[in-house]
DNA sequence: AGCACGCCGACT
DNA sequence: GTCGGCGTGCTC
């Protein structure tokens, strides 16, 4: 007799047993395939991880699989050992983790056939002179369909500006012949579209080392903004691209922009695939199939992508890899930098994470010898680095947030025709409503927060829970009218830079400004078109976009981060500061960035913006060692959630009574209420685990799981476990 | 997480 | 009378 082991995607941290399926012909059940099962009351998809002859269940509970979904399994085993190691590591419910390591359309029992593409060749003897000279566009269209005798799709074609509904005309004069898409790649010498761009010493260099060595080796490259880290990724692709192989690279949220893509499209002549959140589930699984078929040498996605199958790996990039948005902040906890490692050793294939300002954790690994740091110093060019003030603010009359002296210099810049960037990391009008008359502040019913005042539309926000109420014409404590607005966000500096200089548009760029779908587009044609403009924006203005004509920038609030609950909170604040800095200035315009700070004295930002990144990286590394903090510790923290106060916090409690003699060498602490305690409605409450070994954290957590589990409270709170937590809210 | 069952309050 | 509030228990 045999069982189907099933991984089923449900919270229940363990495997289902089923039997074979009813009206099963005769055959192999082949692990990794996808079932539909009966499970509880629902029909779930699952996936077959195993045939078993024994089970620990009674055989009257076990039901059998309704259907077997694929023939063989869709997904390499190397992807499932990863969603396993990272369920273990992570602890997170093996079922529900392996699951999410498919493409959504998948998970939800859709047919594991991609759609075909169609792509374009001319026919053997025929030339652009069997059209007529006046049919310019069918000309151009031959013309670029001739340039890839491997073929051409239809995206492809309409990416490179050809009209694509001339397909058909082509088609009928016999000129050209649709087929369907094969995985063969260009020949070697045809990979090249655009040509490279000369490497200085630096850049040259790391790209030896990236590629001069075989197998799994993990590079830092450590390379300051302008330095040309996309150069060297490209050409670290261009020689895995030559050996037929695959390339795998990551990039935050908000990196994936057409321009990112563009870089990728117009230098090799191979298909590059997307992973973008705005494609539907069907185009998403596609994608997923094209690297999985080794018909996409080049795969690019953000966080989730970590889990794309490439049918030859070849190298695996992290852009940007300090980015806090490679760590899922709910649910399945992963962190897609550091699951990038793990697949890269098990894949045996070199892995590069970049960044101008690298986390702490890779810094440290590079000084423990398990990272090569790869540093780039110069600019590419003869570009400057800018040069950093911290301008104290102190006792300083302020006209919303701006001193006299920061309006001066905007003013001088604007006069020289460049243009200046103004960095405020809130959106809204302000950060909140005040009583004049007794000093009651507009709060969130639901959170521990106040609410955010916006001008446009007006309205009061939470940002923490996002619910919305109309601006009060009286105070709610005392009844006065006198109700004004306290501090200042990107409207109101908007505002206030509107009424300084008239004569200059003000461009504003955060979340609501650009919801609407092209309107980051327009802002950007504006400030590319080069006349002085001044641009207002939260950290959307620090990642991704080049601003070559401006050579200002200005920080209005350096001080939001020094003094945080989070020990995470400098580094974020210094990352953020250089990030923005590094907009600023190109070749013919030297930079300048303004820090407007209340400490000016603080000895962590003195060094900052007098020696740069690296000098300050490393005196906050002696302090995270001097405070045991990671990465010289690992930690985890076990959170709570109930609606009623106390509750959350009573079962860690009771978790830490019952379980923490049974652990030697883990440091627990707490449980505190979260920083901010009371969240859309439920409170929240923390318990940190730490230890200087992280696969004895591992190994205790393992086992703390199975006790919280059993607790007779665990199943009416919400619980769950954040391993090396990015924030630690 | 879902989903159903089940036992108490305020509606037609 | 019953509609529906969410506490409790179960999922091979």
């Amino acid at each position: 007799m045999i069982f189907l082991r099933v991984a089923i995607p449900s919270p229940l941290r363990r495997y289902f047993d089923y039997l074979p399926p009813d009206h099963a012909e005769i055959g192999t059940y082949q692990p990794g395939t996808r079932v539909k099962v009966p499970f509880g009351r629902r029909e779930l998809v699952g996936l077959l991880l195993e045939v078993v002859t024994e089970t620990d269940v009674p055989l009257n509970k076990l039901k059998p699989v309704i259907e077997i979904l694929d023939s063989s399994p869709l997904q390499p085993q190397y992807i499932r050992d990863l969603a396993l190691w990272a369920a273990d590591y992570y602890q997170h419910p093996i079922g529900d983790a392996l699951l999410q390591s498919l493409p959504v359309f998948l998970r939800k029992g859709g047919e594991g056939v991609a759609s075909h593409t169609y792509l374009w060749k001319v026919m053997p003897d025929t030339s652009a002179a069997n059209l007529s000279d006046k049919a310019h566009q069918q000309q151009a269209l031959y013309q670029l369909i001739a340039e890839h005798p491997q073929g051409i799709s239809k995206e492809a074609i309409r990416a490179e500006g050809g009209q694509a509904y001339l397909l058909t005309t082509l088609e009928n004069k016999n000129l050209i012949i649709k087929f369907k898409q094969t995985h063969s790649l260009p020949e070697a010498e045809h990979l090249i579209k655009e040509a490279p761009l000369p490497l200085h010493p630096e850049q040259q260099s790391a790209l030896q080392q990236i590629t001069q060595q075989q197998g799994f080796n993990t590079f830092l490259l450590d390379g300051i903004t302008g330095s040309g880290k996309t150069e060297v990724y490209l050409q670290a692709i261009h020689e895995v691209l030559k050996k037929g192989l695959q390339a795998l690279i990551l990039v935050p949220e908000i990196g994936l922009t057409p321009q990112t893509l563009q870089r990728f499209k117009s230098r090799f002549r191979v298909p590059v695939v997307a992973l973008h959140s705005s494609l539907t589930d069907k185009q998403r699984f596609d994608a997923w199939m094209q690297a999985a078929q080794g018909e996409a040498p080049i795969v690019i996605g953000t966080r989730s992508a970590i889990f794309t199958p490439l049918k030859s790996p070849g190298i695996i990039i992290i852009d940007e890899e300090h980015d806090s948005s490679f760590k899922q902040q709910e649910g399945f906890r992963y962190s897609a930098r550091d699951l990038a490692v793990v697949r890269a050793h098990a894949e045996q294939v070199p892995i590069v994470l970049g960044s101008a300002t690298p986390s702490l954790e890779s810094l440290h690994n590079c000084a423990q010898q398990r990272y090569q740091h790869l540093t780039i110093r110069s600019r590419a060019g003869n570009a400057s680095a800018p040069e950093f003030q911290l301008m104290d603010i102190k006792r300083l009359p302020l006209n919303n947030g701006l001193s006299s002296e920061l309006i001066t210099q905007i003013q001088q810049h604007l006069q020289q025709g460049t243009q200046v960037l103004v960095f405020i990391n809130r959106r809204g009008f302000a950060p909140s409503l005040i009583c004049h008359d007794c000093g009651a502040l507009a709060e969130c019913k639901r959170c521990d927060a106040r609410m955010t005042l916006h001008q446009q539309p007006a309205h009061l926000h939470c940002h923490h829970c996002d619910s919305q109420r109309p601006i009060p014409v009286r105070c709610d404590q005392c009844g006065s009218h006198a109700l004004k607005p306290v501090g200042a966000g990107t409207e109101r500096t908007e505002q206030t830079l509107n009424k300084l200089f008239p004569d200059t548009p003000i461009l504003r760029v955060d979340r609501d400004s650009t919801a609407r779908k092209g309107s980051m587009a327009k802002i950007m044609d504006q400030v590319h078109n080069g006349s002085p403009c001044i641009l207002v924006g939260t950290q959307m203005l620090a990642k991704g976009h080049h601003f070559p004509k401006v050579t200002l920038v200005a920080i209005l609030d350096a001080d939001s981060g020094l003094f945080s609950t989070d020990f995470r909170g400098m580094e974020r604040t210094a990352q953020m500061i250089i990030q923005v800095a590094g907009r600023a200035g190109r070749a013919d315009h030297p930079g300048k960035v303004i820090l407007q700070t209340h400490h000016a004295e603080h000895p962590l930002l003195n060094l900052l913006a007098t020696k740069g990144y690296e000098v300050f990286a490393q005196e906050e590394l002696k302090l995270r060692q001097q405070y045991q903090l990671p990465p010289y510790q690992h930690i985890a923290i076990i959170r709570a959630e109930a609606p009623h106060s106390g509750r959350a916090e009573g079962f860690l409690h009771s978790i830490k009574e019952q379980q923490s003699a049974f652990f030697s060498q883990i440091h627990w602490s707490g449980p505190f209420p979260s920083p901010m305690e009371k969240r859309a409605g439920v409170f929240r409450s923390q318990l940190i685990l730490s230890s200087q070994s992280r696969p004895l954290l591992q190994h205790s957590l393992s086992h703390l799981c199975l006790g919280i589990e059993d607790h007779p409270l665990a199943s009416r709170i919400r619980w769950s476990i954040d391993v090396d937590p990015y924030d630690m809210h």
